[in-house]
DNA sequence: TTAAAAAGTTAGACTAATCTAACAAATTAA
DNA sequence: TTAATTTGTTAGATTAGTCTAACTTTTTAA
């Protein structure tokens, strides 16, 4: 058995080692807002669990199994915030939070439902992929709008970050997911772009909300 | 702050004091299968946050704020239970068990949106009342098929047992919420009725399954 | 009406998840 | 290359929710 706390380390866990490859104490500390110590004994207890391997002062890596918890925790939430999405009729910038809870549900059934629901589908409203029944995820690629070129055509096709006050500020920009755009102009001094739309309109973006935004071409 | 398992305590007390008014430690411990000491100290901590009162040696009383509580609760639990029903096509008999947990997700959000989409329902699958969001409920009359005379006719309006082994009985009796039909005979020995429903199909029901289904005329 | 049974309480222990304080190891920078 | 900083560990305490053992109060029944 996994507890609702196991199963929040082993989700964040996978999340670092996706852009890291390994994890360490202090990462997790951080990013969970909790004590070293707690960590230091939660990543024991995991170990033991098999769900992670761990050498003192080494960083964390997953197992096999415990990377199947994470993708299923993952899948569950992204196919439930799709669902509040799609279905319900909710915002993108709102569903997190309640995708935060939902992940923890354990029902197979209704997870099932949802997919066929939605009929099958590859990306939750943030562009992130949703990882199928057996932990099976297709990896993104990791360009974001400040690997582009200046005068580089390209299409938004997901955010990095699905925090509320994030989303609202790009709903305020009116920037969503598909949306096509030319990069026509990147500053120097402070690294923010600007974006030209089909529709002529024009957006500036700062350095760190750039970065949060992934394009393809 | 009310802990997930304080919710299910306010539950529990609220709906064993609705057939009994006032409520005991051991009807507690027998219903949340922990002993009876743990109910003791969990009670005394509920009592402090002012949920409810209690003297020692007698029985539990809710408060206005535990009542509330509880009926917040009972709201979630039976919208989700509706919506899983009748959005998403799960059968009545397997969405107890979901329900259990969709109940503790903290979000008024999703449970507006499931009330809306259900166009303000006023029961769930199983008939039983849903509160509205200032804590209203329907009060049911409590007339189970036990209680009606021979040769009475009348419709079935609620179970009161969402137990999925009971409500796969009733579907594979053929019984449904909604149906009507005339009691046509019942067993002075063993005190089983026999429903005659309008398509002349006839139902034989033991008196504990007819104990959990609700009737009116 | 008193003895047995049931119900309730108190005391003390355990596990999960957290913390602080103190120390140790590894990394970085002067 | 040593001193400072960062990172990690150990030890011990705390809170929530549970348990068992032992005792007390209340109810029931002989």
């Amino acid at each position: 058995m996994v507890s609702l706390t196991e199963e929040n380390y082993i989700k964040t866990i996978y999340a670092l080692s996706k852009n890291a490859g390994e994890v360490y104490v202090s990462d997790l500390a951080r990013k969970l807002e909790v004590k070293q110590p707690t960590i230091n004994s939660m990543v024991k207890k995991l170990a033991t669990k098999k769900l992670l391997s761990y050498t003192p002062y080494k960083g964390i890596r997953m197992t096999e199994k415990g990377r199947k918890e994470a993708l299923s925790i993952i899948r569950k939430h992204r196919l439930a915030e799709l669902f509040l999405v799609n279905v319900m009729g909710l915002g993108w910038e709102e569903v997190h939070a309640i995708a935060e809870e939902l992940e923890h549900v354990n029902s197979q059934r209704l997870y099932q439902r949802m997919d066929e629901m939605l009929n099958y589908p590859r990306v939750d409203p943030h562009g992130e992929p949703i990882p199928d029944e057996k932990g099976k995820i297709i990896d993104q690629k990791n360009v974001t709008l400040n690997d582009i070129a200046e005068g580089s055509k390209a299409v938004m096709v997901a955010v990095t970050d699905d925090a509320e006050s994030f989303l609202d500020h790009l709903n305020k920009k009116g920037l969503q997911i598909g949306d096509s755009f030319t990069l026509t102009k990147r500053e120097a001094f402070d690294g923010s772009v600007t974006l030209l739309k089909k529709q002529k309109t024009e957006i500036t973006l700062s350095h760190p909300v750039a970065k949060r935004i992934l394009v393809e071409s």
